[in-house]
RNA sequence: GUGGGAAUAGCUCAACUGGCAGAGCAUCGGACUGUGGCUCCGACGGUUGCGGGUUCGAUUCCCGUUUCCCACCCCA
């Protein structure tokens, strides 16, 4: 038998339903805040990523899906293609491409499959499913204003609220721009050096390639070292300072709570400044249902004029997670209002009739079939969860009324054929 | 990429020390020819993940492998 590949799944009924449910909210929340929908590929150049993601990272050393698309003529060139990891990239891309820049300020959001190689656990597919929002533009456009990561903020705080996620946690931090990460960067080596060859292996290496990673280290003797050293906060220059003061100011006046978390590191290169996580209990060690931050450099990076911005990424499939112990699939799952029964020989021309005028009138119907003995509908139209159902046969068709019963109460009426419409709705 | 656990019917799980592969639910049919849910009867359903080994005999023990789960790493 031929099965899904590893890390990926089907999503089925009724958890579509809840998928759907979800994805409902998150585009009325966007709505609000006057986000638009952007839609990118979903595999782009190589070098798209490479460049702003981050050559260094695990994302694009390691987690790829990257394939060389072989041209079939001359006039064909080959490239080096890859699925997305991550929408930013593809988003910014398109931003530069289409020069939206002249538009102002951008908002747009974006929901769809991103794609990483790695060991798959709980909360974590090789096809996963973002919920990706960005606001960029030119600085003219107060693209860079701390208003905008507040807003974002808001915005996140209201969504998870709105679908009921009440115990999430804000981490917040700033990573500084690149000269404070360099100057950072420089102390962290430095006070690393003599303490190094006490911590765990993981913080050995990491204290040659990446450095901010230490202080993500979660083992508990390392903590003790990690306290004593510097943190970013130390280095941010005035600029980055006051940017990071003024974005807890709105939070504060607008009641979003957070912690300063100045541990929290981020592990694509192009943030900058703002960094931040919403985490929840209930996912396990993959705790962070949403991760974002500045990224003020992007743009330049990737060959673009000078396009401030900042974003998250939703991890669908963790926020569905969360909230499946509190939204019961089935109870956002679209029951058929009527379920048609034809009953006899040559009903079934009948019942599609009758089905077709009231669906036009966009009632749920779901439609039987003029073999099955009554019971048999009856079975099909619970089974269903229909909230009526609804005989088609032929002492029905003669006197032009119909039985229609509701299947909880077992109440059961007679309706002309004109009324069936706002009986059902009712 | 590393470590631990698991895999038996569509689903949830049994099967003693190695000895006929089972139950509940679900599905289909009947009791019951135009009135469901309940009940009763019956049927269908299996390469015990896959491959190899040990054995008279393997769901059971051993090796390999795949997938899933958990954790590490990393991230959403």
């Amino acid at each position: 038998m031929i099965k899904a590949v590893r890390g990926t799944r089907d999503l089925l009924p009724p958890d579509t339903a809840l998928w759907n449910y979800v994805e409902g909210v998150v585009r009325d929340v966007f709505r609000a805040y006057n986000f638009q929908e952007i839609r990118t590929p979903i595999f782009e150049e190589t070098t798209l990523f490479a460049r702003g993601v981050g050559e260094e990272t695990d994302i694009v050393s390691k987690e790829m899906y990257t394939w060389e698309d072989r041209g079939r003529a001359e006039s064909d060139r080959g490239q080096s293609l890859t699925l997305r990891p991550e929408a930013t990239a593809g988003i910014v891309r398109a931003y530069i491409e289409h020069k939206m820049g002249d538009r102002g300020l951008n908002k747009f959001y974006c929901i769809g499959p991103m794609f990483r190689r790695e060991r798959p656990q709980k909360g974590r597919y090789r096809q996963f499913y973002q919920i990706d929002a960005e606001v960029i533009g030119p600085p003219s456009s107060g693209s860079e204003s701390p208003a905008r990561d507040a807003e974002i903020l808001e915005m996140l705080a209201t969504l998870l609220d709105r679908l009921g996620i009440s115990d999430w946690n804000l981490e917040l931090n700033s990573v500084g721009c690149p000269n404070d990460r360099a100057a950072f960067n420089e102390a962290l080596r430095k006070a690393l050096e003599p303490v190094v060859e006490h911590m765990c292996v993981d913080c050995q290496r990491r204290a040659v390639t990446n450095p901010l990673r230490v202080l993500d280290c979660k083992v508990p003797a390392d903590q003790p070292i990690i306290e004593k050293l510097p943190r970013i906060s130390q280095f941010l220059d005035e600029p980055c300072r006051t940017h990071f003061e003024a974005v807890q100011a709105i939070l504060k006046a607008v009641g979003v709570e957070f912690h300063i978390n100045d541990r929290l590191v981020r592990g694509l290169d192009y943030y900058t400044r703002t960094a931040f996580e919403f985490t929840h209990g209930a996912l396990g060690a993959q705790n962070a249902i949403l991760g974002g931050g500045r990224y003020d450099g992007l743009s330049e990076a990737l060959g673009g004029p000078a396009a401030p911005g900042i974003g998250f990424a939703i991890g669908e499939d963790r926020l569905i997670l969360s909230l499946q112990e509190k939204i019961p699939a089935d109870s956002v799952l679209p029951r058929p209002q009527a379920y048609i029964a034809p009953l006899g020989a040559g009903m079934n021309g009948e019942a599609a009739r009758l089905a077709r005028e009231l669906r036009r009138h966009d009632l749920v119907i779901e439609l039987g079939d003029e073999t099955f003995r009554l019971k048999k509908s009856f079975e099909a139209a619970t089974r269903a969860g229909a909230k009526y159902i609804l005989i088609v046969g032929e002492n029905e068709v003669k006197a032009g009324t119909f039985a229609l019963k509701n299947l909880a109460t077992g109440e059961q009426v007679s309706v002309p054929r004109a009324e069936l419409i706002s009986k059902i709705r009712a």
